[in-house]
DNA sequence: GATGAATGAGTGTTCATTCAT
DNA sequence: CATGAATGAACACTCATTCAT
């Protein structure tokens, strides 16, 4: 069945100009529709009242076709987050290009996450959820940011810009810094406003920590 | 109905020296074997597979039983964080007896933290999947614990351990380290173990925050 | 069990002046509030609605109580119609008292049944419910009126006030005046008011009947 | 949801020259063995004893079939009286082909009614509980037939046969003679024989009315 | 006789999944 | 591949009735 995450990045590719589509960019069509009314449904209402007719009547297909797509409906649930979790990497990488190291980079990943948050409040939901829903894309989901946290930590310490620490607590710092990202999110996630304050308290741990030297 | 966190406070009350339980007393027991039963069904399978047939049998009691003590199932989800969440600060605040201020004290919550996850692994998932299934609880838990941190930083601020800062940084400071701690959490509900490198990496933190100086 | 009809007409007897009620007025004076608070949640929201915690909360006895005065729901039902309905037959009989003999008294028994539907809205839904869910109780109160029908068509013939009729027509006739006056009541169950051309649509009925001869 | 009674009339179909019935003819016979199966129950117990589990094992369906063709079980009891109704008012349109008018058609009706409840026990069932479980289907039935004989009538007194009348009166009556159909078939449910006694009173008082002119 | 907690059978409703067309 | 009707297991919730206190 049709359901790895690697399909996803062949998927939409920007349409050429053909007015027929052949028969698989029609698949690929289908499978995007029904990717994307599920990022909407379960973005607003959260997995639970996620059901396989919500998502086919949001994609505009029959109820059957989703069963052409997905060998059930754990499976859509298992690719979601890798489907919209690549936007948003990609969305935060293109922000911090040409932003320079250490501190006010992070706090530039940072702010950018908010930014894209903000623009795309489902996300928060198929994302945190998720660790409910579809574990398994969630730890994946964890691992990928915390290794792309690790290395950019180790070029942080490579410039010189970051405390030197071995592997292991360097994910660990990964950790707590995704959990600090995850709590900041939650308490504006009514608002939608961006916390400047969170974004300056933030800013002063990364910088000196909470507690004098004595 | 009865379902008020104020009347889970009264609730076990070291029986007075009757043998028979009055009427009173096992109604209280029944409820309180009924918290117990979800508590352990919701700790170990999470929110949606707790059905109210589960609980009731778990408890050892009738299936509309349940309905004596709760409007309906979710009545019990929303109070059974509390119910729990109440035992570990409990917990924590007992661990800090005697602990000194500052890094020291933080550390040493932390440390507390993770002790009570161990012990009661099943409080990771009755708190974590309460954001899902019981909102009002996990933001009535969340904004409980911020304000149990924004009251240890004044503490600590007037002690002269930590760096000054308004109550709204407090707050953000608040909910990144409750956001870390809930991650760190995370990385090892599995294993059970707690990290020590992740503790050393917390209190690196804390210490001196992760990026140099320029 | 203490449910039969026999023990209503004893029931209330405007109670004396005494302070301390008896055991036994007590007890009666708990089965008229089951009574009253059943006939106020059937007239209201039907029979179906009626549950014996609606009628017990209604009447402020325990759940309990309600079985040291009726076998069971159903011995309830059936002793409602009866408990109401002569309430209403001696309003209508107190309605007539003075009024003349033949068409005008007809008129003015119609007229008076209105008249006690306006005041008392949940008699229509305690009788007419009752074909349902008491219908032997329904059974007897249309047999006591048809009986009594039947009774003052018989003076009515002795009188020269009315055509000369065998008792199976009488029967029948009583039936049909029946029918005719329940349902204008349902005609006009939403509005409450009397109708005028309905009265005078009956009495022309009565009077003349609908085709002319030929 | 496809409830509507407009669907309705379009049910059967005497089927194309298919043998094999199309997917849409499939379903429209699946619904009309649910109402078919409906009527049937209810007919014989009531709306109360009519459960999904025993409409959808009368109509060899699966219980989950129900909920393709109905929102609810009150959607099925709100669409069953007109269902039926109509086959009703259809028998007896028929029945008063040829017959004359005035008087002679009243009492051919009244007698037609009859007629049907004999072959069709159940209709009285699915009508006269329909006040309680289908009030809006009851009121409309009750309307439908209420306007036919307003039409009736106008027409017997355009040929003579009826004393002149307002449309209110008009209506007025016809409730009244509703009234009298519903209770002398009430009468006679029992015994399903046709109450001859009964006719020759109704056509009695159509007649002549009750009393005498003084 | 009053109380109210406990009982458990019964029912409506949902929805993932299948499969004939 | 698309369709959408059929399926049936599951579950939440109700409520009349019982009975120990």
């Amino acid at each position: 069945m049709p359901t790895d995450t690697d399909r996803l990045s062949a998927l939409p590719r920007p349409q050429p100009r053909k007015k027929k589509l052949s028969r698989e960019e029609k698949a690929q069509l289908t499978l995007r529709n029904l990717l994307e009314a599920a990022a909407a449904i379960v973005g607003e209402h959260g997995y639970a009242a996620t059901t396989i007719a919500n998502v086919t009547r949001e994609a505009g297909v029959a109820h059957g076709t989703f069963y052409n797509y997905f060998e059930d409906r754990q499976a859509l649930f298992d690719v979601l987050l890798p489907y919209v979790g690549e936007r948003m990497t990609d969305y935060i990488t293109a922000s911090l290009a040409g932003v320079g190291g250490g501190l006010e980079r992070e706090v530039a990943r940072f702010r950018a996450y908010c930014g894209y948050l903000r623009v795309n409040p489902g996300f928060y939901r198929i994302l945190y959820e998720a660790e409910v829903f579809a574990p398994k894309a969630f730890d994946a989901h964890i691992e990928r940011l915390t290794e792309g946290y690790v290395r950019a930590f180790r070029r942080a310490i490579a410039a010189g810009d970051c405390y030197e620490m071995g592997d292991e607590e360097l994910r660990a710092i990964a950790g707590i810094l995704l959990g600090a990202r995850a709590y900041v999110a939650m308490q504006f996630k009514d608002t939608g406003v961006i916390p400047e304050t969170a974004i300056a308290a933030y800013e002063s741990l990364m910088k000196q920590g909470l507690f004098k030297a004595k």
